[in-house]
DNA sequence: TTCATCCTTAAATCCAAATTCAGAAAAATT
DNA sequence: AATTTTTCTGAATTTGGATTTAAGGATGAA
């Protein structure tokens, strides 16, 4: 038996992070109808070996699911690490909740959850859960600004971060099916323009 | 054989159209990993029936998606049928783009096709072209609205039709996964203070 | 009546996927 | 090194449809 949490708990944990990440790269190319075999595939094992970590294909898929949402979101946040200008801000976050091209495995992940979602109970709510928590990360961010004089709101915070999100899920869809002139940085500057109507501030985009 | 178009085609048509129906209702209920006895039990037949008029069912998933996208698109342009003022356009166009609740099938549908097109060109370019049609259709809208003195554009045409579509879809994906806060009404308003800062106009709400 | 169309029934075919488990392999423990 | 535990494979087994096919019944038009 295990004395202490160390080296045998951080095994566990990194198994069952492969094991996690797998589930979601095999759930990006085959939807949320993947097999289990599929996943096995992904994670370089049979079929066994995943039952032996997850008796239940369905109780796997929820956790990766889980996790890349976390992944995603814990990721917008970490992009803004040491940006202060609240202008700024909003523009790397835009930046970051677009997928960066039709291989982004995170968003084609969320692609085929939102596809989901509709039928599925369990993913809808996880999908709901992760809209809110944008729509909660933008609204921070844009009341702090408007608290600092940087944004001139046309709208309460509210309205102005849930059309933001939904900006950002709309053509992350539309990126990964490929448009042909619809790419990350056109919508980009689509989404700025509305940024810029509703903050009354010029966002200029960032030069590097 | 056939000597007239008439009586014998129109049946023929009925029937295409019975089971393209048929197709979407599956579709909408399985996703696009539908089975052919589901599309056949939908069609109140057997798959043998199915099978006697679409020998391949890739090709009649394919066609009743066609079916369905037109028909979401004319239904659109018909809820304009006799409206003649631009802001009272706008404001229906926006609202018939919206699900009416979580069981409308037309746009859950078209969920599940979102959730495919990340992994089918086939799906991919049926939803890219839809897109690209709504969004002319608004910016037809749009300009001649402004050409009127009506509209007073805050962005090019493209840029707002574009949005407009992009937040109809979003909103569209929240609202079939049973958003709490977020029902078809609210999506609307949302969608409409986007259009008031984009047109300049107050956009009344239609009292009915 | 004859013919063509449409469809069902039922069997044949097929096969893919989940499941199970004995025991090999690897890792940890003593 | 020996033992124990954990992890995983390989292969058989089971399961469960799902597609496919064809013979023939039903229907309505000619």
């Amino acid at each position: 038996m295990a004395k202490s949490t160390g080296r045998e708990s951080r095994q566990k944990s990194a198994k069952r992070a492969d094991l996690l990440e797998a589930a979601q790269r095999a759930m990006a190319e085959h939807g949320t109808a993947v097999r289990l075999n599929q996943v096995a595939e992904h994670a370089g094992l049979t079929s066994g070996a995943i039952l032996y970590h997850y008796p239940d294909l369905q109780d796997l898929l929820v956790d990766a699911n889980r996790a890349g949402m976390e992944r995603f979101y814990t990721d917008r946040l970490a992009a803004l690490e040491g940006i202060t200008d609240p202008a700024e801000r909003l523009v790397v976050t835009i930046t970051s909740g677009l997928p960066t091209g039709q291989d982004d495995e995170e968003v084609r992940l969320l692609c085929a959850l939102g596809g989901a979602a509709a039928r599925n109970t369990m993913y809808a709510v996880l999908l709901t859960a992760l809209f809110d928590r944008q729509v909660a990360m933008y609204q921070t961010l844009l009341d702090t600004g408007a608290f600092q004089g940087v944004f001139n709101l046309a709208a309460d915070s509210l309205t102005i971060a849930r059309n933001l999100v939904a900006l950002e899920d709309a053509y992350g869809y539309r990126i990964m099916a490929s448009h042909p002139t619809l790419d990350h940085g056109v919508a980009a500057e689509l989404i700025l323009d509305y940024a810029r109507l509703a903050t009354n501030h010029p966002l200029p985009v960032e030069n590097r």
